[in-house]
DNA sequence: TATTGACTTTATAACAGCTATAAGATTTAG
DNA sequence: CTAAATCTTATAGCTGTTATAAAGTCAATA
């Protein structure tokens, strides 16, 4: 008890305030500073900051208007307004702006779960070049037509067209995170065809995205899938499936997709690195 | 089609770079100085820096790492380090964080909308001095004993009882923006003896938060309700709330609160002024 | 060839909201 | 009276850009 009525006479200093509202000192030395809050008297002799205990109201209002997302300006801006309209002005473009943090947190979030787990399949992945049979459940792509084909001309043209996929996302507003997790369709009639011709690549997203085109679904079923390292090998690798298709009496039921699992920051600087996922839905042939 | 094969051609400009990959040149040059991201190539005279079509795919990985959080030391680092460990930590350690920035941007959207709503309520008001009975839903609050009493002392005491309060929360880790919706609570058995004893003050809290101690249900029911403004204006409204259950037959059946509805922090810069609303949960007495 | 105009270079400062440091003055406790 | 705690100001640092200015370079046209 008697701590308080210790702290009950005024003039309380800059620590003790500072200790008794959870804020740093040299923080209330800015708030001063800037004029946002300061002290109640200055003893012109020292310079010394005394404060009053009353002052506590508009140091917890300064905390909760911060809290809301306000800056000190705007802070600052509605102490000197003589009435609340410019306080509940700025709470509804907080909430716009609260509303949108908070989509863009989901989607980090988001983001960071499918990127470690992503990793986990790829410890858990199965040698190169053996073909395993998968289920693997509905997905949704949003996918964009470049015109150019992913199989032909190599690595810089390959480039160029992940650049327009690129610009497109950016003009569909669609998070950055997204990105890591591409691929390509090499669309059914072509594949059989053992003509690697696919101009169309794909971000996999969330069932809360909408768009008004590019929007597709890979229905869920059974898939032969073929790991590989590399870009370099994903041609090789197909050639292998499709051999392995006919030699197995499996039919091909859809569009095959190049999946981007994981791409490798480190191991070079001056090309793209990846672990790729090629998968193919199929089922047996039926015999005659 | 001429256009890519444009910029197909090798040493691609600082802008062009830029332009492709939807970032500014000044942030290009950073990445050049903090070596996180390098022209494959600088012209020694002219200073001129010049990039290679391949390069987009570290910068592909730079932007998406940086939508997972990290920061740029973090992505150098990883790119430094010649396996996936380091990403991998990171990531790990990102989950949480990102979690973290989750439930906050969750709570400043809660807080927002407590706010606007409390200012919807402020402006329907009923005229101070009336009291009027209302239906209110079940109420969630964080409770906590400061032993000292809220009707005794003045607005000084009324201030350490609310930095206890305070000290309090931060150490449950509550966000700041449940402070602007605080109350106290006036038990049945002082109320009914008309002797204004309160050292209990409480937040209302969400149903997600957990603590082991304080927390309290205020059941929903029947509540005759005062609407007044500022601290110095209660006890004169509770004493004639007193009177008013008397003369018109209510019972009470629980606790009375008094709840901050708004602080206002314009007003004035030297003490606390509030929107208060007097609630006292009650039935009609049986006629016998 | 000269002259545009677009592009590049560097260096420097600003932003927001603190946090950290140093060197010195003042207060308080023992 | 001394030591420790607390206070003062001034300055710089943090992060990830963005903005500015002054000067040099490039490519295309007149």
């Amino acid at each position: 008890m008697d701590r308080i009525d210790d702290k009950l006479m005024n003039d309380i200093s800059i620590g003790t305030m500072a200790k008794i509202n959870g804020i740093s000192e040299q923080t209330l030395r800015l708030y001063d500073k800037i004029k946002l809050f300061q002290p109640s008297k200055i003893n012109p002799e020292t310079g010394y900051r005394y404060y009053n205990i009353k002052q506590c109201a508009q140091l917890d209002m300064i905390q909760y208007m911060k809290a809301l997302g306000m800056n000190l300006t705007q802070i600052r801006e509605c102490f000197e307004e003589k009435d609340l309209t410019r306080l509940r002005q700025i709470l509804e473009l907080q909430r716009i702006n609260v509303e949108k943090q908070l989509v863009e947190a989901q989607h980090a979030k988001q983001a960071i779960e499918r990127a470690i787990e992503n990793y986990k399949r790829y410890d858990a992945a199965p040698e190169e070049n053996t073909v395993v049979l998968e289920f693997v459940k509905r997905r949704r792509v949003f996918c964009f037509d470049t015109k150019l084909n992913c199989y032909s001309y190599g690595m810089d043209y390959y480039e160029h067209i992940l650049r327009s996929l690129k610009k497109n996302y950016i003009l569909h507003n669609l998070p950055i995170s997204y990105f890591s997790n591409v691929g390509s369709i090499l669309r059914k009639e072509y594949f059989e065809k053992k003509e690697l011709w696919a101009t169309e690549v794909f971000l996999f997203v969330e069932d809360d995205f909408e768009s008004e085109d590019g929007i597709e679904i890979i229905p869920e079923g059974m898939f032969l899938c073929m790991y590989c390292y590399g870009f370099n090998k994903e041609e090789e690798s197909l050639l292998e499936m499709i051999d392995y298709i006919s030699s197995h009496d499996y039919e091909v039921t859809g569009d095959c997709i190049s999946e981007v699992l994981i791409e490798f920051p480190t191991f070079s600087h001056f090309d793209r690195n990846a672990f790729l996922k090629l998968q193919i839905p199929v089922k047996h042939r039926i015999k005659k």
